[in-house]
DNA sequence: ATGTGC
């Protein structure tokens, strides 16, 4: 890592947007606090920032010799998981596909205490293995719009008339039971030497669980699809990473040092596959992870957004691809107009010369959420 | 975000 200021002085700030970034005065003002944390050395933020609980959502943060685990947050380990799939889209029967993905609302089948006492992995949310959970997370197949570099998109699967599938999920109960078990009051962390480290260590088996979680995931959605395919990226986004006595932190920023990269925007857009560029040493080896929210999931419930009486549409996407979402409230907190323009974001990242857009996959088949809620149908006004 | 309420 480059020059960054002594402990005690104030952490450098880069924020990589343009003016076209919606960016609120909350957002930058976490981003100040955070870099106003001890032993903070530098903090930068992305275009796709926002406001999050106890730090901007779209941000990565360098300290030395301090663990901050509430700025991780509860989903420790959330992130993205590409696979390329053996089927063709022309051979895809849409309507079969719908019906069949809805098996991911279930439990999985297979022996989850198994195949976690195998990782190593501990057994309490065994339950909720190959889960997709709630929020923004997603199981989402998608087809290509346009390719750039088919050299470099071949390296993660992707062809014309090809077929992949993300999978945006995270650790599950695991996450917030680690972050309950290390909690630290106010904003002071953890040193790295001593409770640091032994939070470290539980937070390294959440970011097992969660890539583990994903295959799993892939594997029931593979299965559901008839078909079978390849892992080509997992790239998780909340996350720290110890570097000898430093710790990078990342609140919803995508690890620019591990490959592609796949930017999705909202369930109604499309997704940007990206190379990472050399960057300099103030981006933090981070990119934006997503679209990132607009407007936070209680203004969308409030009716202002005149989405409420246009549902139908949400379970549909502007490319003739289905979203399965049967809970009303998540979909209206989920709304396209509730997220930024993932195209903004990504060309904001690219005139930052961070990036280099590869390819643009188009949404055919989101799974949210196929279970039915007790409140269906009452929506808060 | 969350075995998603007490």
């Amino acid at each position: 890592m480059g020059n960054f200021p002594e402990a005690g002085a104030v952490a450098r700030i880069r924020l990589f947007a343009s003016s076209n970034a919606w960016i609120e005065g909350a957002a930058t003002r976490q981003l100040d606090q955070l870099a106003g944390r001890p032993d903070m050395l530098a903090v930068a933020g992305m275009p796709d920032l926002h406001p999050g609980h106890h730090a901007p959502v779209g941000s990565a943060a360098l300290a030395r010799g301090r663990v901050f685990p509430d700025v991780i947050g509860t989903d420790i380990g959330c992130g993205m998981q590409f696979w390329s799939l053996d089927l063709p889209e022309r051979r895809l029967k849409l309507d079969k596909a719908v019906e069949r993905m809805a098996v991911l609302e279930g439990a999985w089948e297979g022996n989850a205490a198994a195949l976690l006492d195998e990782h190593g992995l501990p057994l309490d949310f065994a339950a909720s293995l190959g889960t997709v959970g709630g929020g923004n997370h997603f199981c989402e197949l998608q087809a290509v719009e346009e390719i750039f570099d088919p050299a470099t998109a071949a390296q993660a699967g992707v062809v014309a008339g090809g077929l992949s599938l993300l999978v945006h999920s995270g650790s599950r109960g695991l996450g917030p039971a680690v972050l309950a078990h290390h909690h630290v009051d106010g904003t002071g962390g953890l040193p790295l030497e001593g409770a640091g480290m032994d939070y470290l260590a539980d937070h390294d088996l959440a970011l097992r669980f969660a890539r583990l979680n994903r295959q799993v995931i892939a594997g029931r959605a593979l299965q559901a699809l008839r078909t079978e395919g390849e892992e080509r990226i997992d790239n998780p986004h909340n996350l720290a990473e110890r570097q000898g006595d430093l710790v990078l932190h990342r609140k919803g920023a995508a690890p620019s040092d591990r490959g592609l990269v796949p930017i999705p925007g909202s369930r109604g857009s499309v997704t940007y596959l990206v190379e990472p560029l050399p960057a300099p040493p103030d981006a933090l080896a981070s990119l934006a992870h997503g679209a990132g929210r607009k407007h936070d999931r209680a203004s969308m419930l409030g009716g202002k957004r005149q989405v409420a009486s246009n549902l139908d549409r949400l379970t549909r996407n502007p490319y003739g691809g289905h979203v399965i979402c049967t809970d009303r409230q998540l979909l209206l907190e989920e709304a396209p107009e509730a997220y930024k323009d993932v195209t903004k974001v990504v060309a904001d990242l690219e005139a930052e010369g961070l990036v280099r857009v590869v390819a643009i996959l188009r949404p055919v088949l989101t799974f949210k959420t196929a279970r039915m809620k007790r409140e269906q149908g009452r929506v808060k006004r």
